[in-house]
Order: C-alpha cells, then sequence, then structure tokens
DNA sequence: TTGTACGCGTTATCAT
DNA sequence: ATGATAACGCGTACAA
C-alpha cells in the first residue's frame, strides 16, 4: 500500500504538507502543490479512508436503517430504489457512504446499538412505526444527541427531524378527484395506523368528505394491512354493501389492486363499475388492469432531503429544534378513476 | 468515549487482557475474563469499530454494488428486498456490515475505485453486464486481487466468482409447461443480451422448442428492453402475426405485463386467448391481471451465497480457482398460462 | 496466563 | 508556507 509518506519523500515535502494538499488546507505555494500531487499521481496514492476516519472520529458513513420482515414486501421498487438513490445522491455529495441495517422488528428496539461502533455518524430510518417501544428507543436516541432522520413517518406528541409527504393534502385531493368524477358513496381502506401516513390519510379523507357534505357511514370505512390480500379480502365485504358504494380510496396501491382484482371476480371492472385511486404510485399501479389513479409521493427528493438533514446535523451545527420537512405529493389520474357512468 | 485503557484500569489488567477477553483469544483465567466482563458492561464499553478496522487493516465492510439509472426500475421489490437481506444475513454472521454503492454505467468502469480508499474488503456486484468496458473492468479487478462476486450474471469466456440461477433450465420448464398446456406456436420475447440471462434464456427456449420438434420461424423472436413499454409495443407487432403465435414466454415479468396489456386493447385476453409465462416472478405477477405465471429466482439465497463467496475469501484461504454457484429456479403456475382453448 | 511496547496512516496542533 | 510530532484506540509479537 502506498502511504503518504512515500509521496512525502518523493515530492520532497513533509508528510503534513501530503495532507494539506488532500484536505486543501491552509495556504501553500502552487509549484508545492503540483509536486505533491504528481507524486502521488506516479505512485497511485490514495488516502486511506479508515486511518482517516480513525483520525477524525468521524467514519464517513451514513447508516441507513430498513425493516426486514423476512417473506413480507412492505416497499415498492420505487420507494427503495428512489429513496436510495436520493440518499446516496446526498452522500454523494458530502463525501460519505451508506451504510445498510436492515433491522428486524425487536432489533429495531435498540438503534444506539448501530452508533456504538462508531461505524455510522448518523441514520437514516426508514419504515419506524407508531409502537410504545420503538417511539422509547427513537427518544433515547435523541436522548443520547445521536443524529437521525426518519422518513415518512412521524410521531404525534414527539419532534425528531422528520422528512415526510404531506399524505393530508394528498388523500384530500384523491377524494376530491371522485368527488369530481362524480362520485359520491366513496368508501376508505385503510392500512395500520402504526404508519402516520394512514392516520394522515384518513384526516385528508375525512375532511375532503366533510367539506363536501357527505356522510361517512361506518360501512365506508375498511381496515386493511396495506397487502394485496387484504385489499381483496375487503371486496367481499364491499360487495355486501355494493349499493352505498361506487368509489374506494384505498391507503396504498397494493390493498387497491387487491380490491380491483377482488371486484372484477364479482363483475365489478374498476373505471367502470366503480372508482378506485391507491397512494404511492408504485410500479404495480401502472402495471395494473386498469392503470391504477394513485399519489405520487417524492421518495427521490424524500431521501435526499433526510440524508441532508442529518448529515448537516453531523458535520455543522447541531441544529437543536428538530427540522420537520414536508413535502407535497401529486395525484396521478389514471383509468381506474375514470368518471362515473361513462 | 470510553476506551479499552479505563476498562483495563477498573479490571485491574492490562489493555492486552481487554482486547484478549473481547477477542476471545489464548488461554485465560476465567476469573479474570469475569472481571474484565464485570468492569467493560460498568462503563459500557465497546470497542470502537473503526479502531479495530485500522489496526486490523480491514474495514470490516462488504461493498455492494448496485446499478443506478435515474427513473428507470431496473429491480422488483422482491430482487431488492430479498438480495439485500441474504447479503445482510451472511455479512452479520461474520461479523460484516454492509456498504452501498450505486453506480452509474460510466462510473461502474472503474469498480477499483471502490477499493482503493480500503472502506470495503471485498465487493458484492449486482446488475453488471456484458459490455466489453465492463468485462475490460472487471478484469483488472481479478488482476489485483480484490475480492468480489457477480450476482445473476455470468461472462462467457471469463471466469470469476459468481452466483447465478439456472435460468436456461427455467425457460426450458416454461416452455415445456407451456407446451404442456397445449401450446404449440410459442414466442419468446427478450431482452438485452448485455445480460447473461438473455442469451440463457434463449438457449432454454430454443432448446425447449426442438426438443418438443417445434420450429423458432423469425416472427417467434421479439426484441424488447426489460421494460413494460417495449412488452406493449411488441404486442402490436405480435397482433399482426396472430395466426402464427398463441402463446409467449417473456424475459422478464414488466415485458410480459406490457405485452398482455396491449393485447388485451385488441381484444386478447392472457389465459383465455393465449398465454403467457414471464420470468423473475416479481410481485407484480401476483398483481397483474390474470396472475403471471413466471419462475422464480431464489435471490435470498444468491445474495447470501454471494455474500460468502466474497467473505470467505477475504477472510480465510483464497481460493485461486473462482467459484461458480448455480442455484435452481421454480416454474410458478398461474392463470395466465391456462390450458389451450379452455 | 498476563504484561509491555510498538505499529497502523492519518489529522491536527504547535513550531518555525 | 512548511515541518515536526503528539494523539487516535486497537491488535499483536514478544517478553516475562
Amino acid at each position: 500500500m502506498v502511504t503518504r509518506k512515500e509521496v512525502a519523500e518523493l515530492a520532497g515535502v513533509s508528510e503534513a504538507t501530503v495532507s494539506r494538499v488532500f484536505n486543501g488546507l491552509g495556504p501553500m505555494k502552487l509549484a508545492t502543490k503540483e509536486r505533491v500531487l504528481e507524486a502521488a499521481k506516479q505512485l497511485d496514492y490514495h488516502p486511506n479512508a479508515i486511518a482517516q476516519s480513525f483520525a477524525r472520529r468521524r467514519s464517513g458513513n451514513l447508516g441507513v436503517v430498513l425493516p426486514y420482515m423476512p417473506k413480507v414486501h412492505l416497499f415498492s421498487a420505487f420507494y427503495f430504489s428512489e429513496i436510495l438513490s436520493g440518499i446516496g445522491e446526498q452522500v454523494r455529495e458530502q463525501g460519505y457512504d451508506m451504510l445498510l441495517s436492515l433491522l428486524t422488528p425487536d432489533e429495531s428496539l435498540d438503534y444506539t446499538r448501530l452508533y456504538r461502533s462508531q461505524k455510522v455518524d448518523g441514520c437514516v430510518i426508514l419504515g419506524s412505526r407508531n409502537t410504545p417501544q420503538q417511539r422509547q428507543s427513537l427518544e433515547q436516541l435523541q436522548q443520547q444527541g445521536l443524529p437521525f432522520c426518519l422518513v415518512n413517518q412521524h410521531f404525534e406528541g414527539l419532534s425528531f427531524h422528520e422528512v415526510d409527504a404531506d399524505h393530508v393534502e394528498g388523500s384530500y385531493q384523491a377524494v376530491r378527484h371522485l368527488q369530481d368524477e362524480g362520485y359520491r358513496k366513496i368508501a376508505f381502506m385503510n392500512g395500520s395506523t402504526d404508519y402516520s401516513n394512514s392516520s394522515d390519510r384518513l384526516r385528508g379523507y375525512t375532511q375532503a368528505m366533510n367539506d363536501a357534505g357527505l356522510v361517512i357511514s361506518p360501512e365506508l370505512l375498511l381496515q386493511g394491512n396495506y397487502s394485496r390480500k387484504s385489499g381483496y379480502e375487503a371486496a367481499a365485504k364491499l360487495w355486501e354493501y355494493r349499493d352505498q358504494v361506487d368509489a374506494v380510496f384505498a391507503a396504498n396501491d397494493r390493498m387497491a389492486i387487491g380490491l380491483m382484482q377482488g371486484l372484477r371476480e364479482k363483475g365489478w371492472i374498476a373505471g367502470r363499475d366503480f372508482a378506485v385511486v391507491g397512494c404511492d404510485d408504485s410500479d404495480a399501479a401502472k402495471l395494473s388492469d386498469p392503470p391504477l389513479s394513485s399519489i405520487n409521493v417524492p421518495f427521490y427528493e424524500m431521501g435526499k432531503e433526510a440524508a441532508r438533514s442529518v448529515l448537516t446535523g453531523v458535520l455543522g451545527a447541531r441544529s437543536d429544534n428538530p427540522k420537520q420537512i414536508q413535502l407535497s405529493t401529486q395525484l396521478m389520474v389514471r383509468q381506474s378513476s375514470k368518471r362515473f357512468s361513462d
């Protein structure tokens, strides 16, 4: 391995000077700088990142926490590739790397473990849920002053760094859209309220219904678990109340598609006999039949913002007041929510 | 930060002894060990991973290379979460961590960059393609003795560590299945042959057709780029030759679904008027209408094997003969390939 | 079975 | 503008 020492010798300078050149520190003669760079090039010298981390007492790694549940596909491809790419883009700009941790639900009860070994300087946490245990472990992280940022989740009554999308407004728009298309009897299929998204969406739905002077009868509220299967099963229930429902707003695409599949078996076709809007604008929304109207979420930007938020905390002024960022969503209209009785 | 020194002092031993206890090295008195552990516990001591890396001259990180193309969704959720989980499981068993790199096509022309800074001890490379430049940069890696393993890709004429699935056999089974269901005029829609999967699948298809005594006329060979759009566009062409085609085997699910969407617009329904089988058994296969028959690939195991392969190379005896692992695939039969004229 | 002492390749501080 | 040098926290060879 080529070290700083050899470069210094070849360039006829001290090791400190080599470091200064590579870190762009202090004033120095251009000639010296060039001599050093030339020597480094000749020797193919590259600073040892580990030694740098050791000396700087910073790993240069941003931890990214993903929930892992075997055989349960929580995320769409879009979610993964876009969020990770967003984070990746940002960390690269700041000379950082991404260290991935796939945590099972009980492992995520001790986030501090991630920081203990000093392998990460901060974390972006994806897919956290609002359980008492999780709240507690996040509060613990915060108390210890370990920098982290949540993505797509916030906690009532607690104040963390977080980047979320405006799911209330998104849902409001979705329901308004259905109303504009002539639908009145609009059901809402939600997922677990462990995810703040879920309650946000319920709020948006409720508000849109109220604003339109529509009543939310109990049959209009369906409970699922974000899986296609739960959507499929809800279709049976929906079918019983078919006189009282002409549209469904579902809290994610997967359930929306399950629902469409289930109702198709009864002979009801989305976009013809009833309308559906989903959430996430995942790949599946474009692949489904008919293509599913859905609420687009700017995952790439969310990842990028979250990473920025953590890294500025790590590198610069630690802002003591948590920064809450909320990006806007966008309704993508497709065939599944066509005008009533077209 | 609590260091080894403080633990040593509290336990009344030398620093070396503390290290020995934490690394389980050498014979030592049980009493000493317990005293050290007790002291460590009291102080909440945890070894500094960076200092360890520095001293050991190993980062303890396995690099994972993913291709990044903005707005192009190469992978299914299944692919991501399963492969990463497989790698994650294995690295954890060996006390390693995962360092993620999202590389654009031209960045991946210089893989050595990843190793230069010493932040990773080895790499698992996903989504590499068979281009002259990539071949060259991989050969360069190999020559320099940097440990890496490819997943789901192999290179004709070159011998790298790699973990692949048996796409030839998988495709053979898929086409056999279509034949068993009564189909004879079976088209094959392939993706870019930059991916070895593609040529493997063509081989399986060809062999199955030959074995059944069926001719492969030129109209039966369709070219796509693994996108839904290309599948959709191929539907138009297929429609022209509809007398000469009664089934399609597509090299991924996305194209298969695009094809089904396109032909549905002509009034042809998969599983009724023609049959389709895809590849990957992605989530989309279950979500599509009708559900898509597809070839399942053991992504989790592939990730795990790849990580194992690299890490044993890093840690133990560097086997000079590259290890090529091939796992088997499994056909998942769904509605899209129902029996002819049912 | 345990202690001593050195080295790892930087960063950063203090001289010059 | 540049050089000398003390950390940094651990692994480990060698000594005892």
